[in-house]
RNA sequence: GCGCGGUUAGCUCAGUUGGUAGAGCACCCCGUUUACACCGGGAUGGUCGCAGGUUCGAGUCCUGCACCGCGCACCA
């Protein structure tokens, strides 16, 4: 019998062994391509395999949707680096600027009772930076506790020296482009959070609302059904279907009329886009509170967009209105229809309401002077294409492809759709829009132009700077020998859920600014839940901490607990029963290598248990090759724990010309296993006495990819 | 309104180019004959949402329908 290390006389042990094998890994230098050595055959490393992970917010600790991630992306960046590729996974954090500054003020209203406006700019800032860092260190800490096999010495964080540079240049070029414009448009106003926000950024949510039928005044010749009556002040047209016989003869003709103590001049108009069947088959036209009217308005050079609501939401004309919240205004109005006679009919109707998604509050759409990006405008240097046309042709060339190919249809639906993007917001925290003004003039500059020049006060949305990853980590704007290795990067994973937010803009940011696709294949995930089906969330209480489970289970069962059973693009399920599970089949592994370790390395290869083996490597292979990586570690698992364990080892007993097959079928179970339980096989294979890690050992099988 | 998923064992889900229905968990029975009780052996359990069609053959392809979920737009 052969000499068994002692440890394995005692069940496996993650919590002894992970951060200890992780410090080897990080003291080796392997995360950094840089410092990766040949294969041990000697074959060198030229191709490069590089992925960003989509840096979590500062604001955040680490949950069950960032552990998915994380496994994921190391199990694959694990396996490149097996297969002798120049492997690179960047690590970083996002500032997320609205919701890390709502954060910490609302950490400081609650701890000294200030807004930030008594604190004032700077000493927001500072407080924020210091949040930042001490969350930081955390998430960082988490992210090592995953085995992930991140290049540290390439760490970023969205608000560093660097990547502010990435963004100013970026802006400059967009802006000396025309591609980013100041314009007086219709925005989403977030009266909660104070700011505008993206289209992208509304959660739309369906209601009961009232639709209530009037008529401006006595002798106006139309009705009109409005869900918003209180916006009827601010009305400057009534649009018909041009089609409409009811309302044929009144077009053209304009009418005044004094609504709710407002005077008002409506002109009405005929416009294809109104739904003859919806109400009375007349809209009261809006222009400064809704994105249609103020569209519909433009179409017909109607002038005069009054704004009757400010940015709390409250009313600003004349009147009896003057100073009420919008609700409150609605009541009012409705109150002085019915007494003036002018009220038809109220019946109820299902509404989509627009919120903003971090606040909650009711978007009110307002006209304000905000910055855009133009999605429309052809570019010079870029064969006269607009940023949606790059956008489109990046997928539609197949420079970018999708590993779940519905996505394709769903990114094509949003990029056809798609308006101004709006990018600045009316926060403190994040980059600060690079442009002057003095007396009237403007310039646009990164550093102060001199005395008397005042600065734009808004920042940049944060998913500007968040577009610029991909190469913003590498160096770029310098034309560095990481952006020229790594770029574009080889796979982008991350979760559907945005998809439009920064996958898109990312495409967009990298077309024009490179010229060049950010990344050759999108991976995306989905949504982890709970057992039951539930979204994972802080108020129903069902959140399962990762880094918890590790304690008890291990992280190696944390991870193939979170990958078998996940399909790319499909929501998952995960709960503390199957993690238990898998905490069992490191246990088996070790075992399994206690009971080889023990038989002496005699006989010879078995030929039929040999191929056998390699035909399941290359079918492992293919499925990781497919990025069905859930496919791979059912496949393996089942091998090692139901042939290899079940079948191969009983039959070896008491049989050592058995010996030397034990060896190879453990040796390369643990290579097939290293990137999905990454401890416990390397934890075993510094057991058998090998030299170096396995994490830098040739994967085993010789299909290339 | 436009679009995308899903519907397979009690539960959660696989099922890759059409060829006799699979896994894990749960449940039930047996087993401590030394790698492992964090285990081993065994059993039960499905007319694959419904209706048509193509085919020698359909969970898989086509058409229609139902229900569940999601995205986008509209919502006056």
């Amino acid at each position: 019998m052969a000499d068994v290390p002692e440890k394995f006389l005692k069940p496996y042990d993650p919590k002894a062994t992970e951060g200890a094998i992780y410090k080897q890994w990080e003291e080796s230098g392997y995360f950094n391509p840089d410092k990766l050595p040949p294969l041990p055959d000697g074959t060198p490393r030229t191709e490069p395999f590089s992925i960003v992970l989509p840096p979590p917010n500062v604001t955040g600790t680490l949950h069950m949707g960032s552990a998915l991630m994380l496994a994921i992306e190391d199990t694959v960046v694990r396996y490149k680096r097996m297969r002798g590729f120049k492997t690179l996974w960047i690590p970083g954090t996002d500032s997320a600027a609205i919701a890390t500054q709502a954060r910490v003020e609302k950490d400081i209203q609650k701890a000294e009772g200030k807004s930030r406006h008594d604190l004032g700019r700077d000493e927001l800032l500072k407080r924020i930076d210091a949040f930042v860092e001490a969350n930081k260190n955390t998430m960082i800490g988490q992210m090592r506790a995953m085995g992930s096999s991140l290049d540290w010495s390439r760490y970023a964080y969205t608000m560093d020296a660097p990547r502010y540079a990435a963004v100013m240049e970026a802006f400059v070029r967009m802006y000396n482009a025309g591609l980013i414009y100041r314009a007086n448009r219709i925005v989403n106003w977030d009266p909660k959070g104070q700011t505008t926000i993206s289209d992208d950024e509304i959660v739309h949510e369906e209601r009961q609302a009232k639709l209530v039928t009037f008529k401006y005044s006595k002798d106006f010749p139309v009705a009109v059904a409005t869900t918003r009556l209180e916006t009827k002040v601010g009305d400057t047209a009534v649009a018909v279907h041009p089609d409409d016989v009811r309302y044929k003869e009144f077009v053209g003709k304009e009418y005044d009329a004094i609504f709710c103590g407002v005077p008002l001049h409506i002109k009405i108009i005929a416009d294809e886009s109104v739904d003859p069947a919806f109400g009375t088959g007349a809209l009261g036209v809006t222009p400064a509170h809704s994105h249609t009217d103020w569209d519909i308005a433009d179409r017909h050079n109607i002038a005069a967009r009054p704004q009757v609501i400010n940015e709390f939401a409250k009313m600003t004309v004349d009147g009896p209105l003057n100073g009420k919240k919008v609700a409150e205004a609605r009541e009012i109005v409705l109150e002085w229809l019915k007494s003036e006679d002018l009220f038809v009919k109220e019946e109820s109707t299902l509404q989509n309401v627009s919120t903003a998604e971090r606040t909650g509050g009711i978007i009110e759409p307002l006209p304000k002077l905000q910055w855009w990006i133009d999605v429309d405008r052809p570019i010079a240097e870029r064969s006269n294409k607009s940023l949606k046309e790059l956008m489109r042709d990046a997928v539609a060339s197949k420079q970018v492809t999708f590993v779940s190919e519905r996505y394709e249809r769903v990114y094509y639906n949003w990029i056809d759709n798609l308006r101004p993007w709006c990018i600045s917001r009316q926060i403190w925290f994040g980059h600060r829009i690079p442009v002057w003004y003095k007396d009237g003039e403007t310039k646009l500059s990164v550093e102060s132009p001199g005395a008397g020049w005042e600065q734009d006060q808004d920042v940049l949305d944060t998913w500007f700077s968040s577009g610029l990853w991909t190469f913003s980590t590498l160096g770029w704007p310098a034309q560095t020998a990481d952006l020229k290795t790594y770029h574009p990067t080889a796979l982008l994973e991350t979760g559907y859920d945005i998809l439009f937010f920064w996958v898109a803009r990312m495409i967009l940011m990298s077309t024009f600014l490179l010229g060049e696709v950010p990344f050759k294949q999108v991976y995306l995930h989905g949504l982890v839940r709970d057992q039951k089906g539930q979204k994972i969330s802080k108020s129903l209480g069902n959140n399962i901490d990762p880094v918890d489970m590790a304690d008890k289970y291990g992280m190696d069962a944390v991870r193939v607990a979170l990958i078998a059973g996940m399909a790319p693009g499909t929501d998952s399920k995960v709960s503390e029963d199957k993690i238990r599970g898998y905490k069992h089949f490191a246990n088996k592994l070790w075992n399994m290598a206690r009971f080889v370790l023990s038989q002496e390395k005699s006989g010879e290869l078995m030929p039929e248990i040999v191929k056998e083996f390699d035909t399941l490597a290359t079918e492992v292979t293919q499925h990781i090759e497919d990025y069905r990586i859930d496919m791979a570690i059912e496949k393996v698992y089942h091998y090692v724990w139901d042939r290899f364990a079940a079948q191969i080892i009983e039959e070896s007993k008491g049989k050592p010309e058995y010996g030397a097959t034990l060896y190879y079928l453990l040796e390369n179970s643990l290579k097939l296993l290293h990137p999905f339980v990454p401890f416990v096989t390397e934890e075993i294979w510094q057991s058998m006495g090998k030299n170096g890690l396995i994490m830098v050992e040739a994967w085993p099988t010789r299909q290339s990819s």
